[in-house]
DNA sequence: ATGGTTGATGGTCAA
C-alpha cells in the first residue's frame, strides 16, 4: 500500500498538477494539505475519474485537508480533538483496509509565524493536542501513519541554510522540541530512517521566492510518522523531488511510503 | 538590508 502526503497549495489552482502526479505515481492513498477551498468546491470529478474515493475537510480560502484512496475510506474523523473552539480545518483521519487495516491521519500543522505571538502560541498548543491524539493512536497497537505538512524543521541538516531560519517559527527550539516529544512517544520519521547519515537534506519544500528551487535552498517539513506496527511493514520511502521542476508546481513535493499492508 | 512568489479574494492576508 503506497501512501503519500502532498501539500498542493490550492487544489483548484493545481488540479492538473495533482492528477498528472496521481497518474504517474499511482499512490493508493494520498493526504492533501492547503486545498484552500470548501468541501463543495473541491474538484471531485477528476479525482473520481482516476478511481479515488474522496473525503474532504475544507475551509474557505485557507487551510483545508483531504484524503484520497483507491480503497474505501472507513471511520472518517474530521478535526484534531482537544479544542472545540478551533475552527481551522487542519486534520483528518480515516482507516483503509488492504491486506490489513491502516489508520491514516493527514495533518496540516500551523505555520506559527510571526513568532513570538498568538499564531506561534496556537502552533504550540496544536502540537500538544497532536501529541495527545498521537498517543491514543499509538495505543491502538496497529499500523498508523501520521503524515502531512508539519511546518517544523527537525534539525539543522533539514535546511540548506539553517542560519536563515533561526527567527522562524518552523525552526524554533519549542517547535522542534514538541516534534521530538511526539517522536519519542514511539513514532518513526520514515525519511530520516532511510537516510540516517545525511549531513544535509533531503528537502520537501522550496520557496517560490528568490530562486530557492534553482539554488536548492530547501527545507524538510513534510513528514511521515509511523507507529511501530507500521514501521514493521515498511518496504520503501521516497520524495518526488522532480515534481518541483514541472509546470505550475506546488512549493511542496509529495512524500510517500510503501507498506506491506 | 530588502525583496523576491503564489492563491484566494476583491483589500489584503497567509504562507
Amino acid at each position: 500500500m503506497k501512501i503519500a502526503t502532498f501539500n498542493i497549495n490550492g487544489v483548484r489552482a493545481r488540479i492538473e498538477t495533482l492528477t498528472s502526479w496521481l497518474s504517474e505515481a499511482q499512490p493508493d492513498v494520498v493526504v492533501l494539505q492547503e486545498i484552500k477551498t470548501q468541501d463543495e468546491s473541491f474538484p471531485a470529478e477528476p479525482i473520481a475519474d482516476l478511481g479515488y474515493n474522496l473525503e474532504v475537510h475544507g475551509q474557505k480560502s485557507f487551510n483545508g485537508v483531504a484524503i484520497l484512496s483507491k480503497l474505501p475510506l472507513e471511520d472518517v474523523r474530521r478535526g484534531l480533538p482537544g479544542d472545540e473552539s478551533d475552527e481551522q480545518s487542519r486534520y483528518i483521519e480515516a482507516t483503509v483496509v488492504g491486506q490489513q487495516a491502516v489508520r491514516i491521519a493527514g495533518l496540516y500543522l500551523p505555520n506559527g509565524n510571526p513568532q513570538p505571538g498568538p499564531k506561534f502560541d496556537y502552533k504550540l498548543a496544536w502540537m500538544e493536542r497532536l501529541r495527545a491524539r498521537a498517543r491514543e493512536l499509538r495505543d491502538l497497537e496497529m499500523p498508523v501513519l501520521m503524515l502531512g505538512d508539519y511546518n517544523v524543521i527537525p534539525e539543522p541538516r533539514d535546511a540548506a541554510f539553517p542560519e536563515k531560519w533561526v527567527d522562524d517559527a518552523l525552526f524554533q527550539p519549542e517547535s522542534r522540541a514538541a516534534l521530538r516529544r511526539i517522536l519519542n512517544d514511539g513514532w518513526t520519521d520514515a525519511i530520516r530512517l532511510r537516510e540516517p547519515d545525511s549531513k544535509r537534506g533531503p528537502f520537501t519544500f522550496w520557496d517560490y521566492q528568490a530562486g530557492a528551487w534553482h539554488k536548492d535552498n530547501g527545507i524538510r517539513i513534510d513528514h511521515v510518522l509511523m507507529s511501530p506496527q507500521a514501521a514493521d511493514l515498511l518496504i520503501d520511502v521516497g520524495i518526488d523531488r522532480d515534481e518541483r521542476a514541472k509546470d505550475k508546481p506546488s512549493d511542496h513535493v509529495p512524500v510517500w511510503v510503501d507498506l506491506d499492508a
